[in-house]
DNA sequence: ATTCGTTATATTTGTTTATATATAACGACT
DNA sequence: AGTCGTTATATATAAACAAATATAACGAAT
């Protein structure tokens, strides 16, 4: 066959966008790294696209999903709250269940 | 509440997108307007962007979806197969299942 | 043969977006 | 007080993308 159905979700709040792909990689980035910019670096992402897309979401949130830590021991630093990790696994959720149903609905694709 | 969860979603063959929101939409408008220029101005994109993806949709696509005349009576014009428009038919089916589909899962983010 | 309005195509211009660079602010620690 | 590596912020540069412009090809009709 070789037909195949991509997707991509995003939540919105207030009309401001609050997680999309994007952004839950970088979350996740940060909880690995423990830092901003490591996360940024690790996404091939410039550091101020990566400080813009966490503020974006902090502000959307209704919660904060990251504290971040400037100065002090190590220089700073970043990392989830237990809301932020609770946010993205549900994304995650989401957005696998998402795939798991248009596999399904291709079907009417490849009958044509 | 005001959360909104949104999607795009895009169908490939052969790993070249065949059919996105765009395109379909681009479809739609040729089947109105019977030409490939006119279609582009009502969706208020350039000839150019229209054609490039009208070319990519029936090079994508294993059967033609529009049949595109130059010349001859009224200079020209392009028009659908009846496999085209089966095709953005099965598409739209799929995209309104999708949305109805994620507006069910996100009551998982609104609980949170 | 000429006109017509369209598709087809290339080239140029402009706009938006992303990246790179620079600098300041911060606070624990020595 | 000085050092450290980070976050925070602004500005400048570069790259990607979209739009505008120009021109050729086409074929039915006159």
């Amino acid at each position: 066959m070789s037909y195949k159905i991509k997707s991509r979700i995003w939540i919105e709040h207030e009309d401001n966008v609050l997680l999309g792909e994007g952004r839950v990689q970088l979350l996740k980035a940060i909880d690995d790294t423990g830092s901003l910019s490591k996360a940024a670096k690790s996404l091939n992402i410039s550091y101020k696209k990566a400080w813009d897309l966490i503020d974006s979401v902090n502000k959307s949130a209704k919660k904060p999903v990251t504290i971040n830590s400037i100065g002090g021991k190590g220089g700073g630093g970043a990392e989830l709250t237990e809301y932020g990790k609770s946010l993205i696994h549900a994304f995650d959720d989401i957005n696998k269940n998402c795939w798991d149903f248009l596999d399904l609905q291709l079907e009417k694709i490849k009958s044509l």
